[in-house]
DNA sequence: CAGCATCCATCATGATACTG
DNA sequence: CAGTATCATGATGGATGCTG
């Protein structure tokens, strides 16, 4: 008997498409291989990004435990994020992601 | 002197993001890495589709070189999809995905 | 600085009905 | 079957003001 595509498909790339599916997520964590961040620092780094949705996805991101948010309690505040052991073992995919994207678009 | 990563990142990524990052690209060439698909087939094996979608990003895929479309006139019509060597590439990578999903989400 | 809240315009998506 | 057309709704972008 056949394997169901649509069943595995469901189970589990829906849920991780949930979470990097956006416009946002991928950018943001791609942007965090280079280490810890500031929130203006990611903000300056993804272009066309606003403050709204940045906010919205680092929440998202930090829900599904790919990045950590630190709060420091200085005048004015420090807010630092960064990727958590799950969030690093994406960038080998990402960077793959990337990979392909040198050697087939737009030729 | 430290690599921009926003430089490299909207030269490639970008380009990747916009043909990939949206929320049915993904799950079509996956259904596709089971072989060459009929749109009712794609229809019925990607949950929550809407024909709309279905076309549009068929389109944009046709578009990217990542599938090939081709065309029957038989009565009723037959379309089939198929990925091209291009959207071959990206199996490893989608696979990869996959299995950090079933490793890293919801645990 | 690191956000949250709000208003508004525009774009993307969903659900269906319809046609060659 | 393989789409196209249409309408309703929701998500997102952009500007801006407010707070601790």
């Amino acid at each position: 008997m056949k394997k169901n595509v649509k069943i595995e498909f469901k189970c589990v790339l829906k849920d991780v498409l949930d979470i990097l599916g956006g416009k946002w997520a991928i950018p943001i964590i791609y942007v965090l291989f280079d280490g810890t961040k500031r929130f203006k620092e990611l903000e300056r780094n993804i272009p066309n990004i606003n403050t709204r949705m940045l906010v919205k996805e680092l929440k998202k991101l930090e829900g599904a435990n790919i990045i950590r948010r630190e709060a420091f309690a200085t005048i004015p505040p420090t807010v630092e994020y960064s990727l958590t052991e799950k969030g690093k073992k994406l960038q080998p995919i990402i960077l793959n992601l990337y990979k392909w994207g040198e050697e087939n678009v737009d030729l």
